[in-house]
DNA sequence: AAAACTATTGACCGATCGGCCAATCAGTTT
DNA sequence: AAACTGATTGGCCGATCGGTCAATAGTTTT
């Protein structure tokens, strides 16, 4: 076959980017081959290896546009204006909480980071982590938010949660929850919980 | 070289599913080559085919190992007798927090088999969870436990921060807590914090 | 219009993959 | 003592791995 033109070499690198991030996500970067990143993709192996270099060099492309993605939410979390009042915060964990949901993706994404230990995933990023303490350090001294524990461990434990929940309520909810499977009750059941117990336990005393 | 007699093949057995523990967790399934668990195991591959069939019952051995210690784990903690006083539980939690501190090959063994989906991973496992529930429940009743959440999603979220400190901590302590990284006092801190606001969330109201 | 550039292909490479097989030898059974 | 069983080895297999390279053909630059 001829080397056909699509003349739009970003469309293509877009959509090596996409078949790629949807193998390595689901079988991991061991588990994926880059003849099945090709094949998935419409293009030959070569035009990978001339658009990104290498197997590690496109895996770390993907995981950068998921870290940007991943970013961006946790830093619309982070950021919502709460004055004095703790529960307004409720909205943003809320929406944080929903687009987890509806990017299964994303949270894989997250724990494959993880496990690399990689220095560019979102825990790692002081930046977004000390946007959160610094405001629940003004709540602090506001006396919205009890006093006598690290803001970084507060936020810790509500990212623990919903993450974790998205990345484990699949094999969880199976045994636990004897409702439907693919309820999507249980998240919202879940996440009340969550937020009962999380912004007493959280309250000033 | 000739076949060597070590006239204990349970003994081999143990050193090639210790071997391939330990890579299968640092480098993951796909990531792992049965010549390198040969290597480490000091055998030759046929050898470890001869024991295990193949690289996905190997792989299904340790992981189930490895379930068997969670299980065990996870069970002490669940069972410990706590008379109508909740913050009994505090000291099984303080010794599964100390146990996955001691054990980062375990969690990270967890974080694999999440990702897996894998139906025998502790959390899909009824016996281990109704177990705790029907402990909470009574605390319930008792009036120990605030009535209005599922006894489920508490046991959840203690398990997620837990589990989710050790994942991530390598990664997250570098960045927000600026003390040592090596530092075990960040453990003992954050689950001070843990404790904290988890049992005053958790508090009958 | 000639030259340079680049997106794209198919053929090919050595290395390594998981797995198989025959041979060897120690211990056990007959 | 002969036969059998099972632990262990090294050699080998076809398939696939990530990657390279020359060729082709549009596009842009000169």
């Amino acid at each position: 076959m001829q080397p056909i033109r699509t003349n739009d070499p970003e469309g293509t690198r877009e959509a090596i980017l996409d078949a790629a991030k949807r193998l390595f996500v689901e079988r991991g970067f061991a588990g994926t081959s880059m003849s099945e990143v090709a094949k998935l993709s419409g293009v030959t192996k070569s035009l990978i290896h001339h658009h990104f270099g290498s197997k590690e060099k496109l895996w770390g492309e993907v995981k950068a546009r998921s870290f940007d993605e991943y970013a961006a939410l946790q830093k619309g979390m982070l950021l919502t204006r709460k004055g004095g009042d703790l529960s307004l915060l409720t909205d943003s964990i809320k929406a944080y909480f929903d687009f987890l949901k509806a990017d299964p993706q994303l949270v894989r994404m997250m724990s494959l980071m993880f496990l690399d230990g990689d220095e560019n995933c979102p825990l790692a990023q002081d930046e977004l982590i000390e946007l959160g303490t610094q405001r629940l350090r003004e709540a602090q001294s506001e006396g919205a938010l009890r006093a006598d524990v690290d803001p970084a461990h507060v936020i810790f434990i509500f990212l623990a949660c919903a993450l974790h929940w998205f990345e484990t309520k699949k094999v969880f909810a199976t045994s636990v929850t004897h409702k439907d499977l693919d309820a999507p009750a249980a998240d919202d059941e879940f996440l009340g919980d969550f937020i009962k117990i999380f912004f007493d336990g959280v309250r000033p005393r």
